[in-house]
DNA sequence: ATGGCCTGATCTTCAGGA
């Protein structure tokens, strides 16, 4: 089974190359992130004429999280249970389905910001939520994974270069004691192979050539479980798909699973 | 070949992204 995750930054504006991605690649499973549509307003035919179920979880203009399937769809859940609210908004940041017997969560954690602004606290109470929501399953046997965008690179080499950070969000320590949390719920960060270069980047800045110039973050994460952990055959970062005119910021990461 | 931001809405400017 393929399983990848893909931060889109909005599923109309990528539709075509995400269509296109899902044939050329075979991906049987996708987590999306920032779709920036309603429930409503999400593409599910044109995804269902390509043999694949949706379970989406949006509002509108912001965030906006769902999961496409072609080895089945089960047991949706849309948000976390206790998740903190922004502003008085419950904002649709994660939503988890179980396929072909794989449990997915996808997830985009809150940004942050900057260190001293609001939505940083909230980034840390959401992670909170995030450990408490996967801690059963976590735990368990059958296999199960976090994955998206965590807006958390977890080692200074996950970004291109520590020093430009200093003083920002996605690399302090409270961040990273919160991934390190998660994971010890009982999961194993899955870090994919580059295709070129030496790291597996995610992210790359639209401006000042971030992509060019290799000027990347790995934020884009997959947590599995024991058993999804044992089951992986390969991982992968896909930077083609960074590559040209219309991409997202984000490049897939692909995991294949002996499953 | 990978090229000096992109997206959607409050829509000709702005918030948000990270």
């Amino acid at each position: 089974m393929r399983i990848a995750t893909w931060n889109v930054n909005s599923i109309t504006a990528r539709l075509p190359r995400l269509l296109a991605w899902l044939e050329s690649s075979g991906t049987d499973v996708l987590c999306l992130q920032e779709l920036k549509c309603s429930t409503e307003s999400f593409p599910a035919e044109a995804l269902r004429e390509l043999g694949y179920e949706s379970a989406v979880h949006g509002t509108g203009r912001w965030n906006g999280v769902g999961v496409v399937s072609r080895v089945g769809l089960e047991d949706v859940v849309r948000g976390l249970p206790d998740g903190p609210l922004y502003e008085g908004v419950d904002e649709p940041r994660a939503v988890a389905a179980t396929c072909g017997g794989v449990r997915v969560r996808s997830v985009y954690v809150p940004n942050g910001r900057e260190r001293e602004h609001p939505h940083y606290a909230y980034k840390l109470s959401w992670l909170a939520a995030l450990a408490e929501a996967s801690r059963e399953e976590a735990a368990a046997d059958p296999p199960f994974a976090v994955l998206g965008d965590f807006n958390v690179a977890p080692w200074d080499e996950d970004v291109w270069d520590i020093a430009a950070f200093d003083g920002a969000t996605h690399v302090s320590e409270p961040e990273r004691a919160a991934v390190e949390d998660l994971l010890g719920t009982g999961l194993h960060d899955v870090v994919p192979r580059p295709l070129k270069y030496d790291h597996p980047f995610t992210y790359w800045d639209y401006r000042q050539l971030g992509f060019p110039k290799n000027r990347g973050m790995r934020i884009d994460l997959v947590l599995g479980n024991d058993t999804f952990h044992s089951a992986v055959k390969d991982a992968y970062v896909d930077r083609e798909e960074r590559k040209g005119k219309g991409a997202s910021d984000h490049a897939p990461v692909v995991v294949d699973l002996d499953h």
